[in-house]
DNA sequence: CGATGGGTTGAGCACGATCAATGTAGGTGG
DNA sequence: CCACCTACATTGATCGTGCTCAACCCATCG
């Protein structure tokens, strides 16, 4: 699997975002995928409490992690595209907190948390990157956890789109200003802790303010900065500045 | 600083909770605390946007890291105590997305960059337990996530107690289900996404419900495990366990 | 002593939940 | 090809948790 072909190994693509890679840091980090994996759409791709030998990165689709209440709701506490470590956190952090959740059908490639250990040993400068992974999600909760506390929903909704057309821009996968969203409403719920029928009435709020177009899956923002402005979205947090760790 | 006398370095305590430390490594640990400083309640440890050259060990008091909004509130988005890494993450993630506040006199050991990653070349051990620091924080997160976003406030806050309980009884910090918790109620709004009005009456509740005391700072939990099962508490996420990383 | 900051209480209001019904697009089997 | 099914989107009506505003109390401290 991926040799030479494949020229855009997406979490290369992901990481290089942050800082720059030397050429023998990306052919270590190629040869760590040891293989690929497909994942149904509504299938876990880990469960809660699980103990994986191996972190995976999500090659193509969404996918989201989440936690289960006893009630029978469920948060969503992440979503992952392209070019993601879906649970590079396993390496350390032992008995799995949360499951991850195939939103679309997803293809992932498994890092054994061996192969994980020896590049770390190796490329201090690729620990340091895995490190900045991690804290990158911590980062990107903390933004979360600031827009449900304090945020109405008009807001919230408008920041999550913004963050991910960032994400989703940074490894090749939206451009002109629309981007893929395949997230049923329920979902999205899910995601900001509103119910699916509100989730449907802000949507129509965004659409009725002009700020974009939602049709399905496809999401046009039509007013970028209309839309940043009622989100309070401020793209630090994601440091999209390559620079060295 | 720090040479014999102090038994007890609080970072290695709270590593000590998750994985065996070497005498090597503990020495090591010790050696990069350069220097040790105070900040007095209310005010900045951190802010938002810079980019300190150290991470901060918190050796005595009670801070919390916060985003504001441009609305004038703010969110904390986590609560540090006695041996906790308060920005460990600024080591790779550049500019600060948040500012860090000692909620109470703080007295913190300074870890230069360059000491951590002097650290991590050469243990490699070592820096597993910093990616294992950080994951926590997001595990932390994630758990706030599904509270603020599921949860009822009587839960959340129940929830809340539950775990600053165990993080302060793992670092010696609170025993005999009682803990000093010196947090306004405000500053419990900022926490919980709360008002202060709301914040108080979810305490009565907690109180007339008979799951603790309340007075002032010092909490005591009359109940562990009718508390824990209001708050759907389930400790896993803090990986209070050793095991090798 | 008054000032200050936090805790407590009450009244009215609003955002978003819940329940329930209807609409609509794909997907399947007869 | 149509009848049916399922899942998601949409709409309306009602309800409730938690917010806001506005007092008031109480302890600490200069």
């Amino acid at each position: 699997v991926c040799r030479g072909q494949i020229v855009t190994n997406p979490l290369i693509l992901n990481l290089e975002q942050r800082d720059r890679l030397s050429p023998e840091e990306r052919q270590a980090l190629e040869n760590a995928f040891v293989r690929t994996s497909t994942v149904c759409r509504g299938e876990d791709i880990v469960r809660e409490g699980e103990r994986p030998a191996e972190s995976k990165v999500l090659l193509e689709g969404f996918a989201a992690r989440y936690k289960g209440l006893r009630n029978g709701k469920r948060q969503i506490t992440a979503l992952h595209v392209t070019g993601d470590f879906v649970d590079l956190h396993s390496f350390v952090l032992k008995p799995m907190d949360h499951a991850v959740l195939a939103l679309t059908p997803c293809r992932l490639a498994l890092v054994p948390h061996q192969a994980l250990r020896d590049l770390t040993e190796q490329y201090p400068h690729l620990a340091r990157l895995f490190m900045l992974s991690i804290a990158l999600d911590g980062a990107i909760h903390r933004q979360w956890l600031a827009m449900t506390g304090k945020a109405m929903a008009l807001s919230q909704t408008a920041h999550l789109v913004c963050e991910l057309y960032l994400r989703l821009h940074a490894v090749g996968k939206a451009d002109n200003n629309s981007l893929n969203l395949p997230l049923t409403q329920p979902e999205l719920g899910d995601v900001l802790g509103l119910s699916a029928v509100h989730v449907n009435r802000t949507i129509q709020d965004l659409r009725r303010h002009g700020l974009l177009t939602w049709d399905r899956n496809k999401v046009e923002i039509l007013d970028w900065g209309r839309l940043c402005d009622v989100a309070e979205f401020d793209p630090t947090y994601l440091n999209l500045n390559p620079e060295p760790r």
